[in-house]
DNA sequence: TTGCAAATGGAACGTGTGACTCATTTTTTA
DNA sequence: TAAAAAATGAGTCACACGTTCCATTTGCAA
């Protein structure tokens, strides 16, 4: 038989991985055209699941019948079936956070062990992720900036659950030189702190549901001094939108009652690089 | 002419959003058997992707023809140019972030505007993500929740860029009611806190690199009491895990000179409510 | 009800597809 | 070096594909 070998009781990869693994372990023994394919193949999957035999041939430098043998070579019967693998494997990749969210949260209260815990974490905050860069409003996300930008000392407004953004806020400005001041409440002094800030400041606000009071009054009492304020809160139900001049909406999934502060800190993080970046440009045209 | 809206000048939509965006503005005016598709297409994207225009039609229950005049009527010519919308969707979800990272980063460098830096950001943090989920030592992890869940005090230790990680575990420790103590600097009382700790209790210690000399000194004092350490840090070099009893290696991707706390914060979760998972089954064995 | 336009179903068509075959070249074996 | 085997290139073909066209049905206005 010439084909080498693609025999019937042969087991044939039908995920992508096992492809794969199979494909690295007989490279050596590979002929040179069916081997530049298989090189081709693994560094660009993509194109084998949407081309076409002739532009994938033609991409690769080779035959179409060249392709196709080296599909059977692998125990396919043809290039057809080899692609089906390689589509598997985006529809899986691609196949939607929420479901496994789902299933990971059904699968720990079953308890299914420690392990399904995690990988719920991970899967909140990728969802999460996911969904904030879908979503965020980038006309909102530049007018923030601006009036970040601008500001003599921004102020930085959370607690509880938000806090932890709040603090890692306050540690990147400080790296990046932007006064700014944390209103924490160790001292009970806020009220005090809170009477400093201009309408030449700003302030950072972030309070999700349930919205801690004493944000909520915070918020209230620095607005009512015309301090223009930039909120991350989670609808347009929130107290805080009322008092913001720009607000953003981040939809956190949650996991085990915990939501994700990653796309939260994700959107901080941007804010406060990106205001960081808009202060360096705005100083060196001035001196020009 | 007979279908709609398909002029020259009309914008067709190039990305699946926009297009998802159009079908969904354009839903009530549409006939009846192409509002069946626009549904079926945006339930079944993959389908589309990969399917025949025979077979999602059949899939749909619809004629081809029918697929056929649906594209048309949101511009383009024909169904393979609307279904190279639905394959792109796939690539781009697919495309490693390794590289968009990468490739972000050049971005912001040159200027392209705040819209790449937070992209950036995003990219970093599921990056750290899908790394983090890759690596993680189960057995580490299983062996750092039996240690915590015995503690009778479970103290938090962390400075600068770890800190918003300390603080939210110490919010989450606190809502599971589990007792923890704070190690912040603010009072300068560190010494004498960290003095009541005794070897029933345990440490949660976290420091990248560089790591902060205050947090090494202090998991030093802390470590030589006698209580066991459970340490996140990000190197096997780090000075952190000499006096760990446990301890996770966690990579975080930076974005321009700031590092995500994605994978950490997701570890740190993951941590307390599998302690406070293990704390009540504990509970609930020794009533029976 | 009648007339008209839009919507739909279904058949027919031409193109481009994957797979096959066979001649030629290259590699291996004796 | 000669012969055999394997690998490769290129042409061919059947067929499934997306598309078009036209007959029929449906919805609506007069």
């Amino acid at each position: 038989m010439a084909l080498g070998g693609a025999t019937m009781d042969e087991r044939v990869p039908r995920d992508f991985e096992t492809l794969r693994a199979t494909i690295l372990e007989r490279r050596q023994s590979l002929p040179k055209r069916i081997a530049q394919i298989a090189a081709y193949a693994l560094d660009n999957p993509d194109d084998i699941a949407f081309g076409t035999a002739a532009s994938i041939a033609a991409s690769a430098g080779v035959q179409p019948s060249t392709l196709i043998r080296f599909a059977q070579q692998l125990g396919f019967d043809g290039f057809t079936s080899l692609q089906q693998v390689f589509r598997e494997r985006l529809r899986e990749r691609n196949s939607s956070y929420d479901e496994r969210l789902a299933a990971l949260r059904a699968k720990a209260e079953e308890g299914a062990g420690h392990r399904a815990i995690f990988d719920g974490f991970v899967a909140a905050a990728s969802t999460s992720l996911s969904d904030i860069s879908r979503t965020l409003n980038e006309a909102h996300f530049e007018e923030a900036i601006a009036l970040l930008a601008k500001a003599e000392t921004i102020y930085v407004l959370a607690k509880r659950r938000s806090y932890p953004v709040a603090s890692y806020i306050a540690y990147a400005l400080g790296k990046l030189k932007i006064r700014n001041q944390l209103i924490e409440s160790a001292a009970g002094l806020n009220a005090e702190m809170i009477g400093f800030a201009t309408p030449a400041d700003a302030v950072i606000a972030i309070s999700f549901s349930p919205y801690a009071p004493a944000t909520i009054e915070e918020t209230r009492a620095i607005s009512d001094q015309g301090v223009p304020i930039v909120a991350i809160t989670d609808s347009s139900f929130s107290p805080l939108a009322q008092f913001a001049k720009v607000w953003f909406e981040v939809a956190e999934a949650d996991f085990g009652g915990f939501r994700s502060l990653s796309a939260t800190m994700a959107l901080a993080m941007a804010l406060t690089v990106a205001v960081g970046e808009k202060r360096r440009d705005t100083g060196r045209k001035r001196k020009v």
